[in-house]
DNA sequence: ACCATTTGACCTTA
DNA sequence: TAAGGTCAAATGGT
């Protein structure tokens, strides 16, 4: 199963967020570290098996649509720092995401990731996406957090050309949501070229990617193409039967 | 009542 | 100083 190696290990649809001076690497106390920060692009942001509180939402200059900020749901307790960003980058059916990551998890989930060819790990992660017992509880997060993706998936349609119609569209927007198009602040048709011209250039770049990833044999039809984790996953499954 | 989300205020950084 | 990131009180759902 080759596209799991390709998406895991070269971040064919994961890079690197920093590419220039973040990019340096950093030396404390004579040991090399690498960013700690990388994202993905993916149509479903929530499905990465952790489970994670939003904090925030912020409308990004530039964007169509806010950005949402979680950290792990068990920082206080446990003193894990992961956490990850959620930005749409269209309206597409479905819609595509970016996600940035940034410190990996110290909580129990991530040892059940990395012990995935333990056939026990693995029943946990896959009976349950949080890692957890089985519970009626803890199913019922992971549940709404799909629930909520599945309601930001279905938006109002692209943004048309007429300014006041996206007004209109953003005041119909449900509240419960993960990002939610924004109108754009001025009204000129400067505004209107900058984001087909954003639109644009989002486009070319996943076009690049999938060229990419087809290039290297990955199977687009796949939803585990977008996910390492799941890829993982999904691997071991394979492998177990 | 409890807990996660919402959202404007506040803080940080370039 | 403005844009991005985080805090925390208010809000809403169960």
């Amino acid at each position: 199963f080759p596209a799991a190696d390709v998406a895991a290990d070269n971040h064919v649809v994961g890079k690197p967020r920093r590419s220039s001076s973040a990019a340096k690497r950093r030396r404390i106390n004579g040991e090399e570290y690498k960013s700690s920060s990388w994202s993905q692009f993916t149509p479903v942001p929530h499905e990465d098996g952790f489970q994670w509180r939003k904090y925030g939402e912020k409308k990004i200059q530039g964007t169509h649509f806010t950005r949402s900020y979680f950290r792990c749901t068990y920082r206080n307790d446990r003193g894990c720092q992961a956490t990850k960003q959620i930005q749409q980058k269209d309206n597409n059916d479905p819609p595509m995401f970016q996600v940035t990551y940034s410190n990996e998890h110290t909580c129990t989930t991530t040892r059940l990731i990395n012990n995935i060819n333990n056939p026990a790990a693995l029943h946990n992660l896959t009976a349950n996406p949080n890692g957890h017992h089985d519970s009626d509880d803890d199913d019922t997060i992971f549940t709404k957090m799909i629930k909520q993706e599945e309601q930001a998936a279905w938006l109002p349609p692209p943004p048309p050309a007429d300014l006041a119609t996206i007004s209109n569209n953003f005041d119909e927007t449900p509240g419960l949501h993960v990002c939610q198009e924004v109108p754009p602040s001025s009204s000129n048709s400067s505004v209107i070229s900058h984001y087909a011209d954003e639109f644009d250039h989002h486009q070319m770049l996943e076009t690049t990617v999938m060229e990419e990833a087809l290039g290297l044999g990955v199977d687009l039809d796949d939803p585990y193409f977008y996910d390492p984790n799941l890829l993982l996953i999904y691997e071991s499954l394979m492998n177990c039967y």
